[in-house]
DNA sequence: ACATTGATTGACGTTTACGTCAACGTCAGT
DNA sequence: ACTGACGTTGACGTAAACGTCAATCAATGT
């Protein structure tokens, strides 16, 4: 997994306020965003969103060639990342989202939709646990730390001489 | 990423007495394991393990040629897991793992220590709420199910005006 | 003595999640 | 008509985290 990856994306400006008239114009109709508004909003590239369109999890109206995002695109998105952010592969978003959004009709679909909420439910709960006993160990070796920083310097003190 | 894909988490059996002579005979000397026993008691592969020495997560004393594993390195394989299920990178749980079992000394070495335990807390903050809303996000879809699955059996109920 | 079992070191393959580059279209402004 | 700025579709590259052989070696049971 790969979750919290981060290293440094270009480091957007975050929304530099497009007031009157936006940057390309014509590209954003109607509440509908192009897929750089779109990326720039949730702070990934063009080439992700693309990416997850390749993998089923977005399905953006086109304007002619044109990507156009919806409010439904938004949310299907946040729900990705949120998802990546918990270590979920693409597919298993993929498989939590479609859920989500297309209500089950039959009854086996039914059970297996309870059948894949329950297997994350546990598997969020294992993470909820481990999270919580490393937040206790983080805390503590904080406390350490700032003991050791509080105390006079007598270990090693970077080679000062007394 | 790919994180939480572990079906059974290992609950450690924490050192059962291997008294007398041990699967291999002679392979597991003195509160020694070997690396197929580790691999099982964690429910992993040797080559996993090897790959985790590779990157300097592990590093087991040899008996010869062959490797052999003692507390410290099942307490680092323990954490490593651990880390593996919150979606941290191995080069991020090696990061956090080195620092957690060689006390920093000096006053810079402390300070970049408590920076980096800071982001950890931080990430993990962010993880514990994103598994909040999804579990009540789970909750609620449980519940819907379980309603849709009391009611009497209906075909396509979408839109029924009754 | 010999086959079997388990471990070791390469080396190459694979999947996931994009990054990067190329080639092209297209609309807006000059 | 020309030039950007942005968007589109390939196609190839890459880093992470192993999987999957293959060849080899070492101790052991028979």
């Amino acid at each position: 997994m790969a979750a919290a990856r981060r290293p440094a994306p270009p480091a957007a400006g975050s929304d530099p306020g497009e007031t009157g008239r936006s940057r390309a114009g014509r590209a954003a109709l109607a509440s509908g965003l192009t897929i750089t508004e779109l990326a720039q909003e949730f702070d990934i590239t063009p080439r992700a969103i693309r990416f997850y369109e390749d993998k089923g999890l977005l399905t953006p109206q086109r304007a002619g060639r044109n990507r156009v995002y919806a409010q439904r695109d938004r949310t299907r998105l946040k729900l990705t990342l949120r998802g990546k952010r918990l270590g979920l592969s693409l597919q298993e978003i993929k498989q939590l989202v479609d859920m989500y959004d297309s209500p089950a009709d039959t009854v086996p679909q039914l059970q297996a939709f309870l059948q894949v909420l329950s297997v994350h439910r546990t598997l969020l709960e294992q993470q909820r646990e481990d999270i919580a006993i490393t937040l206790t160990e983080i805390a503590q070796h904080e406390a350490r730390c700032r003991q050791l920083l509080a105390a006079p310097a007598r270990r090693k003190p970077a080679r000062a001489a007394s």
